[in-house]
DNA sequence: AATTTTCTGATTTACGTACATCAAATTTTC
DNA sequence: GAAAATTTGATGTACGTAAATCAGAAAATT
């Protein structure tokens, strides 16, 4: 049996009164009594019932999430994947508000955390931009003690607590190592599609990307990167201007949104050469082209996962407990053709999971 | 405020005691109350609570994991994380044990089976052999109500309840894809080294690896299939006969265990032609070769992720409770050198998770 | 109509923790 | 050494559910 409250108070001689003032650091206790106490729960290894706890507090977990408002697909499905989380609210005993904003405006993002930070809640997740204001609008929340963890995109040299998204720069490393051996023998300069530079994603794989190209694939030449400011339309119309600009062009990565414009540009193609396209995040758009042979490879994180491990996170950021280090990494998904998932909707309940 | 069983009480206009018999099935309630019970819960909405529902049962899970033995290193580093699981059973009201029986051995995992099923526990995880009596041996224990999840290679016609592994058609499948591209222009046979047909896993890698090659590659021939039984030094002797034989072989797809004696084989090679190296299952000598050049691609199943998933889903089946779809589905990890993720102990507690 | 059987209600205790109150004991302060 | 301040103990209620007991009501059987 586990040991309980009860189990301190008779291994440390004190009541249970005692016990629960250092357990949950009240005050009213001398030093030499509060050692006694944390001794005995070391010696007998005790370990709060979150469970138990929770359920004397009645506790919530109250969270806003903040992403990018606008018709970008992947941060669609990640909104998607937060209502999913809220439909569990019951269960997980979660709060969760959802605040979108305009994509790559800073003073919104500022504003909609101040905002948030006025609301008091348990954790905040967002989807950050990185600036200087940013930061210091995530390290206001941090100083009122209120967790933070960037989604997707992270924050360097910001106090928030974690980083729920994808190791950018690697995801970069591993676009142009395919790239190039994808690419073989053929010869002909390389382009990068990004959205922004704002975002530190974005960067980031450009990074990578970049790096190993110039280590190992040095015979194709980088085009000058365009920013298509994940916009499907801009997206287009650059990469049809840039197609028509260099015909040699023998592989296409898009590290960033509005893959829509990008396969448009590609459909419009005819008898041209094969150009090998890597592009990041599985939507339908980019489903259906890498079944169509128009794009190789997606590099693709998983928005449910993110979203579900923010939250653990910031509920045991809120409790101060540990996490499971491994669980909460977040991979990075290499799709081919091949290892397509099959297709399914996210708040739907399997078959498996009904009642019996 | 969530409803509770108090307020289905007053919305049936019942006592307490009789809702508590109907959502705990136990006998002594008429159709028709029970009915209006039912709607009741239907109608206010209400979800049972589990972590207090838990708490007053003073639930426990009594799990039984069936492991293959020997120095598999994939299965003993899944071993290792039911182990960091069994550490975290006092949080998560597991009593998990771990059994382990001679790999590929029929007879002896029929008999771990009946012997778990003698201890009537919650649920049961078993890395399963293809085979009528195993079929057989797990089918008596859903004869008896008790949960099973095969863990990394499934059991086809059985009445387990959930599979926790990957698609290991699609593992295949995407081996053959990226060995056709990475051999790009070169010609030349390709090798197919697997443990035994005996496991389901190793057939189904197979079936889709040649699926793929014969479709869009069928330049490469496949030469016969080398039955290493994952065992490391008959691995590298039958791996050096076959290189000896062919020395033209421009691929190796290696689908089962016992890479360290393919690596061993592969380091003998001097002054040889490149050979495109797929393996399965990111070990410490996996690792090591794709980071020497000798692997290119090595693909992964996360055994911490199979073990959770395992629990997860075994405790949800003792409950009668629903489970999301996608966190249980496991995922196959592509790695190149380039997306290596940073070596770490997975019994070791991330520093952020630390009390503040 | 009387009896047996089956259902339902009322009530209590328990799970492990949180939190509040009030009295009693111990220290500290002057 | 007495008064004041602080620390500790004893006790009870609450969270939402499970499970048990026993009395009483309703239904089915004779």
């Amino acid at each position: 049996m586990r040991p309980t409250v009860h189990d301190i108070a008779a291994a440390a001689g004190v009541s249970l009164a005692t016990v629960d003032r250092v357990l949950n650091q009240r005050a009213g206790v001398r030093t030499v009594t509060r050692e006694k106490v944390e001794q005995a729960i070391e010696r007998i290894g005790y370990v709060r019932d979150v469970a138990a706890a929770n359920l004397a507090k009645s506790r919530v977990y109250p969270l806003v999430f903040i992403l990018p408002s606008g018709d970008n697909s992947f941060m669609r499905g990640l909104e998607e994947q937060v209502r999913a989380a809220i439909g569990r609210s019951a269960v997980e005993r979660t709060d969760i508000t959802v605040v979108t904003v305009p994509a790559f405006n800073v003073e919104a993002l500022v504003a909609a955390l101040d905002e948030a930070r006025a609301g008091s809640p348990a954790g905040v997740a967002v989807v950050a931009i990185d600036s200087p204001d940013v930061i210091a609008a995530v390290d206001r929340l941090r100083a009122d003690r209120i967790p933070v963890v960037t989604l997707v995109s992270d924050l360097a040299g910001s106090k928030r607590d974690h980083f729920a998204g994808v190791d950018n720069i690697a995801a970069g490393r591993t676009a142009a190592s395919l790239m190039g051996r994808f690419l073989g023998g053929r010869s002909g300069p390389v382009a990068v599609l990004a959205g922004s530079m704002l975002v530190r994603d974005h960067r980031e794989r450009l990074d990578g990307f970049r790096t190993v190209m110039a280590e190992h694939f040095s015979g194709h030449a980088l085009l000058p990167v365009i920013e298509g400011q994940d916009d499907p339309a801009l997206v287009e119309r650059l990469v049809g201007q840039a197609l028509a600009a260099s015909p040699e062009i023998a592989g296409i990565y898009s590290l960033g949104a509005g893959n829509r414009g990008l396969i448009a540009a590609l459909k419009r193609r005819v008898n041209a050469a094969p150009v090998c396209v890597i592009a990041h995040e599985l939507t339908q758009h980019t489903r259906a082209a890498l079944n169509d042979g128009l794009i190789d490879v997606v590099l693709n994180q998983d928005a449910g996962h993110e979203v579900r491990s923010a939250i653990r996170v910031l509920k045991a950021k809120a409790d101060g407990v540990a996490v499971i280090g491994a669980q909460e990494r977040i991979r990075l998904d290499i799709f081919l053709k091949d290892n397509l998932p099959f297709e399914q909707d996210s708040n739907q309940m399997p078959a498996e999971g009904r009642q019996d």
